[in-house]
DNA sequence: GTCTATACAAGGATAGAC
DNA sequence: GTCTATCCTTGTATAGAC
């Protein structure tokens, strides 16, 4: 691992726990066992830190996205294994990032301060959010028709809604105890599906093969 | 108005706008027309103007929900009643902040780094998220008891992914330009009661009064 | 209740030695 | 590449006059 590497760490660590604005190079120097100019030897400015930290972490959210696509034809399928996807993924930069596990990060709340930082993170971050949207379409218009999802539906409205379902209730987990992305998600696939479904489907055969949780925890 | 609440306005302005932490003293005295020291003679510390801050909107938001569940009896346009509540919470505190009105505010953002401020915060937000899951739920209830909600859903996540949507909405609306929870709010609401519905029920008959909206504009 | 003056700490950033 | 030393700005907060 680089130093350049750890700064990247050390600092989506910090921005992602207590915040981008409450992180001083001074704490992240000390995580990296470096002292504070080091840091201006690999990045020219703190809003450089942002934005390589914005950049690194889409690529690699969307490079999975695309990997969890890729593997699978049915549109329900599909849509379980992205959202299965943001979550795993958030789930693992909650276990990076927190000493315990009770706690889940959220990363809505820092691409929004990253977008206000430069106009550059502003489009990385719309992009992203374009990406997905337009591969919901995709997923269904598919599910359309190969009849499974019904036709009366405003794709585009309920693509941004699908976003919003899932983005939401990983923030609604950061903030209120009652909610727990980790224990009722399936209860939301369940949810989403129900929603979206022609009517008289036949009920889905088998489950995915989701990995196992530790119990006793929020996160 | 009191000095003490144009020193709540201002920051509550600037808090959502630039957020907490870019919000200094002197700019919230400048904004007021006293000098920085005024500030502490009506509050403790900027601790303390951050809570009174969260109480305020809080208080105010909560009071406005209760309002718009009572005029109405259907569970159906309650559901819509309290989502036109929290937009147009929402948009009367962006035209409040911004000059312009092409913006959102995102409260739930400053909610976040409000609860990371003091655990009388958390608990009041975390308060607020409750006794909103309740009011779904008994909502959700209602309408299973008059035979137009269908039957066969988890209250308890199905009140969380009801919350998650709003308010993941009016958050992507903040940051992703392919949402607007201005223009899309009516699809959502076709949406979100399509996906509750008991099966065969008639299709609703009037509009709700919404009242109408400046065109040509994002928020 | 509001001011001037000031203390004190911490932030981002640069110069220049090694 | 990393360091020491240092600059400059800004932040929160207090003392004490009016």
């Amino acid at each position: 691992m680089t130093t350049r590497d750890k700064i990247i760490f050390a600092a989506l660590r910090s921005f992602l726990t207590i915040g981008v604005d409450q992180t001083s190079l001074s704490n992240i120097a000390d995580a990296v066992n470096i002292k504070k100019p080091s840091i201006y030897y690999h990045f020219k400015s703190k809003e450089d830190l942002i934005n390589q930290c914005t950049f690194n972490i889409l690529d690699d959210l969307e490079h999975r996205i695309d990997l969890s696509f890729e593997q699978i034809d049915s549109p329900r399928e599909q849509l379980e294994a992205l959202y299965e996807c943001m979550i795993e993924f958030h789930k693992n930069l909650s276990l990076m990032v927190y000493e315990n596990h009770h706690q889940i990060v959220n990363l809505t709340s820092f691409f929004q301060r990253a977008s206000l930082e430069s106009d550059q993170n502003k489009q990385r971050i719309d992009g992203y959010y374009h990406a997905l949207q337009v591969k919901l379409i995709s997923l269904l218009s598919n599910g359309q028709k190969q009849g499974i999802i019904k036709n009366a539906i405003n794709k585009e409205i309920v693509s941004i809604d699908l976003i919003a379902r899932i983005d939401g209730m990983i923030t609604l987990s950061a903030i209120y105890e009652g909610a727990n992305i980790n224990t009722q998600r399936y209860g939301l696939y369940e949810s989403v599906w129900d929603s979206l479904k022609a009517e008289h489907t036949p009920k889905k055969k088998k489950m995915l093969d989701y990995k196992s949780f530790d119990l006793g925890r929020k996160w």
